[in-house]
RNA sequence: GGCGGCGUGGCCGAGUGGUUUAGGCAGGGGCCUGCAAAGCCCCGUACCCCGGUUCGAAUCCGGGCGCCGCCUCCA
């Protein structure tokens, strides 16, 4: 069974879906207001493993990841930019697509944009309002945070002394500080949508629980997101769904720092790395394997010098796949373990593996275990068992599949004058022309290959 | 001020009261190879500091030092 680190409880807990057989979850997405970064890509490719490991043991995962599409930041980036709101915020949406398509992540289920829920949100605001949750001022509708009893359960302390750190300017209308705002009050040449308390738009913390609540229905599995959403986002994500009444997330997780240099990495801080770069200049595989040997809630180093180091441990998988000339996996849907009943037979090393994820998602133990497949299918064709290494090596390469880890070992890219390069090597040395052959191979490593001889002869890929 | 996290071998990064070791990368030695590459085998005897508990602690407790995060938009 799946165990998860739950914020709300604040320990690791036995996680049971809603409903035998199904999971729906929530994963709060980006605001498109600027290029995606490698923050992004460390949550996304989190709860991407999640999703596909949940669907690999079997379950009907249903993932909802939103877009926010209006705020401050893209009207900001709009009067920058002096175009239309809109269409800024649809060019970085399509850069979000294309950022993590480039990282094998899969597409939600839904993926639902803020104006799309304007109506929903409206009514929602209504009924707090008259609920005497909430309240208008001159700048728009506030919630009021001392109306829910327990507000402070995802930050882990009570409403007073979260009062007592407040940094926030307070704003002399506001009751509290904590207050957020539902709705803001529309100020000139800024987008709004038509409401009975007024024109303006939405804030910030009621999209998601207008469309998990619409998409998901109450009580639904798991809602999850980067540690800095814990609080206020989520945590005012969840009084707007007690004061309305609403059975919300059962199971609230979150995924640790990306950090440069020992501090955190933010859009804030302009310390970022886009994500448009990481994929240009590493292996589109090598950010997720670096994210699985470290633990999901650690904070993790990402820089060059550790992306370098992933692609060299990635190269150690793809050489088993190439040895055992391993039929790729079809990278675009989830790996399902049903789908596989010839890996059943290594009860152990599934079992083993099994156990590790369902372990809050310990993906650093199963890379070490897939990496003892490796050297597992190599000894046994070492020793001639050739058969069972070619198990072993299918085995790693589900296993892998099922955290999205895809095995590349081949590569079609060859073109035909350097395959014949390859063959006359062959030729040479089959007269025992080593001199020739060695010349040929140079001339293959100038032209950016990796040579290596096997049984079949001279196998070439590019370096 | 409140709450939370971290400090592991050259680097990344797990783990945990004691057997033989996480794992990867880099490095050294050996085997294999015409020579290489790939692969296999062997090698580092690490755990911030100071006390304490214990037969035994990197792992538990106390204290200290250093670093980081949240309490403001943020993945």
């Amino acid at each position: 069974m799946l165990r998860l680190h739950d914020s709300a409880q604040g320990r690791v807990v036995d996680v049971v879906p809603r409903v035998e057989g199904r999971f729906s979850m929530y994963v709060c997405g980006p605001t498109v207001d600027n290029v995606p970064h490698i923050g992004h890509g460390r949550f996304t490719l989190a709860w991407d493993v999640l999703r596909r490991w949940l669907t690999f043991g079997g379950l009907d995962v249903t993932y909802v990841s939103n877009v926010t599409d209006i705020d401050d930041k893209i009207i900001a980036a709009a009067a920058r930019a002096g175009r239309p709101e809109v269409e800024v915020a649809a060019e970085y949406e399509a850069m979000w697509w294309e950022a993590m398509a480039g990282l094998g992540v899969l597409r939600p289920d839904h993926a639902p944009h803020a104006t799309a829920y304007i109506g929903q949100m409206v009514a929602m605001i209504e009924v707090l309002l008259a609920a005497g949750h909430a309240y208008r001022i001159d700048d728009g509708v506030y919630f009021d945070t001392s109306s829910v009893p327990d507000y402070g359960l995802l930050a882990g302390q009570p409403l007073d002394s979260l009062r007592a750190g407040t940094r926030v300017e307070p704003n002399d209308q506001k009751r509290s500080p904590l207050d957020f705002a539902l709705w803001k009050a529309a100020k000139p040449d800024e987008p709004r949508w038509d409401a009975p308390f007024g024109a303006g738009r939405p804030g910030w913390h009621t999209e998601c629980v207008a469309m998990s609540l619409e998409l998901l229905g109450e009580n639904f599995d798991l809602h999850s997101g980067g540690q800095d959403l814990k609080f206020p986002h989520h945590e005012n994500e969840r009084a707007q769904a007690v004061a309305l009444g609403k059975g919300f997330s059962r199971y609230w997780v979150h995924n640790g720092w990306v950090e440069v240099e020992g501090v955190k990495m933010s859009s804030s801080l302009n310390n970022f790395t886009s994500l448009t770069d990481l994929l240009a200049r590493a292996d589109q595989r090598a950010y997720r394997l670096l994210l699985l040997r470290a633990h999901y809630r650690a904070p993790i180093e990402v820089t060059p010098e550790t992306v370098a180091d992933a692609e060299r441990a990635l190269e150690r998988l793809d050489a088993v796949a190439r040895r055992f000339r391993l039929e790729p996996l079809d990278e675009s849907i989830p790996v399902r373990r049903s789908d596989h009943p010839e890996i059943e037979a290594a009860g152990d090393d599934v079992r083993a593996f099994v156990a590790a994820v369902d372990d809050d998602l310990d993906t650093p133990r199963a890379v070490a275990l897939l990496y003892d497949l490796a050297t597992k299918a190599n000894a046994l064709a070492d020793g001639g068992d050739t058969e069972a290494g070619h198990a072993a090596a299918h085995l790693l390469a589900v296993l892998a599949g099922s955290l999205g880890l895809f095995l590349r070992g081949t590569d079609a890219t060859l073109d035909a004058a350097s395959s014949a390069l390859a063959s006359a090597r062959d030729e040479a040395r089959r007269r025992g022309d080593f001199a020739e052959a060695d010349r040929l191979r140079d001339e293959l490593v100038t032209l950016g290959f990796v040579v290596e001889d096997t049984a079949a002869g001279t196998r070439i890929r590019r370096a």
